[in-house]
DNA sequence: GACTCTATCTCGGTA
DNA sequence: TACCGAGGTAGAGTC
């Protein structure tokens, strides 16, 4: 890793075109190729980048950046103000809890916080155009496919919409309804749902944990 | 702007809860209070981070960052190989042009380029699923609802389906045609849009912001 | 390699 | 403030 803060001006051109103008800014060049241009603010995204596999020109104070799709970044330096380099090694990566992969687990072990009776048939059923989160049985033994994110908008409504229109062309399956479940349902995404004749239905992550907490003590 | 390289183990407890084990990367600490550690590949995201405002609280060689929400960062140093400051005061910004935004200040103005004849009603005419990009008259006097796009792909077509499907319940407007207009519509995009009675039309960038620089030098 | 979907998505706009 | 949509989305997983 190479860190470089100067005076630089930044010229992007590739899916579209930016210029960055003469500031003081930190250039970092990773190990792996890539290079991001960062200002002293917003912690997240650099204000210019360009992604690994690149190939990198140093050309006295220009460095010229291209990639295989003819993207190009070129940064000019105007003034170096610090110049560092250290070897950090391999990075041995992060482990996450309470995504989405986590609550469909947790439906999954509690059908029934999607609706009153469901039964799980599968997780991760598939359609041929994708895989629909779960399979339920609802009290009347009719088949529910349930879309599980952790907020509910309009794409996945969509999303649903797809599933449960391939799911009913089954006639061992049909009559299938559509659920749509997530912590959040956002307003447009329930008007949507509502017009495609399907359900939604907002679940509490932390209640559905207590639910796992206590089976664990029972058992 | 501070940058510390360092072996250093990290725990974010927010939205989710994230571990990183102890490795050598690089820990990011801007003007604004913002902070991110980035390993030594990826230009683009930060292994954890969190953004401003927060207070960070250094205690020996334990950084504790905390925001209004709740959310915490914790970084624990083991040991410091790089430390180094500098102030880069503010950064002037990135100008951008070729972006959906642009292109529809452009079409705006020119709604013919959409269609012979066409006028503009209004921009961001809203919808209870979402506001439609344009919303014109053609030259008999029907609605147009008009969906922009960079590049015109299957999703466009669906967004825009809702919206003509939505418009066309208001007995005022009613009938409502729809237009996908992109710089490039992909050939899927165009056959969807046929399928669904919609109409599509890729327009040239650079020919609207010539018309855009002729009415300036006329006026 | 192309396609699909998630994201502590970020970021900007607007009601 | 909350909501909504775009992004040079990036990045991960699957086919």
């Amino acid at each position: 890793m190479r860190l470089v803060i100067a005076r630089c001006t930044v010229d992007y051109v590739g899916r579209l075109s930016a210029t960055l103008p003469p500031a003081v800014r930190l250039v970092m060049h990773k190990a792996d190729g890539c290079v991001a241009v960062h200002a002293d603010g917003g912690a997240y995204k650099p204000l210019n980048w360009m992604n690994a596999p690149n190939t990198l020109i140093e050309d006295g104070p220009v460095w010229a950046v291209c990639n295989p799709k003819g993207e190009t970044l070129r940064i000019t330096f105007e003034e170096v103000f610090v110049d560092v380099a250290h070897d950090c090694g391999e990075d041995p990566g992060l482990s996450k809890d309470g995504v989405e992969a986590h609550l469909q687990e947790l439906l999954a072990a509690h059908p029934h916080a999607v609706g009153d009776g469901y039964t799980l048939v599968r997780r991760e059923y598939p359609t041929g155009i994708g895989p629909v989160d779960l399979l339920c049985r609802d009290a009347d033994g009719n088949a529910v496919a349930v879309e599980i994110k952790r907020r509910g908008e309009i794409d996945g409504v969509e999303q649903l919409a797809r599933y449960v229109e391939r799911l009913n062309r089954d006639p061992l399956l049909r009559p299938v309804r559509g659920v749509l479940a997530a912590q959040q349902v956002r307003p447009q995404a329930r008007v949507l749902a509502s017009d495609r004749g399907l359900g939604w239905v907002e679940v509490d992550y932390d209640e559905l944990r207590g639910l796992e907490s206590d089976e664990l003590r029972l058992f």
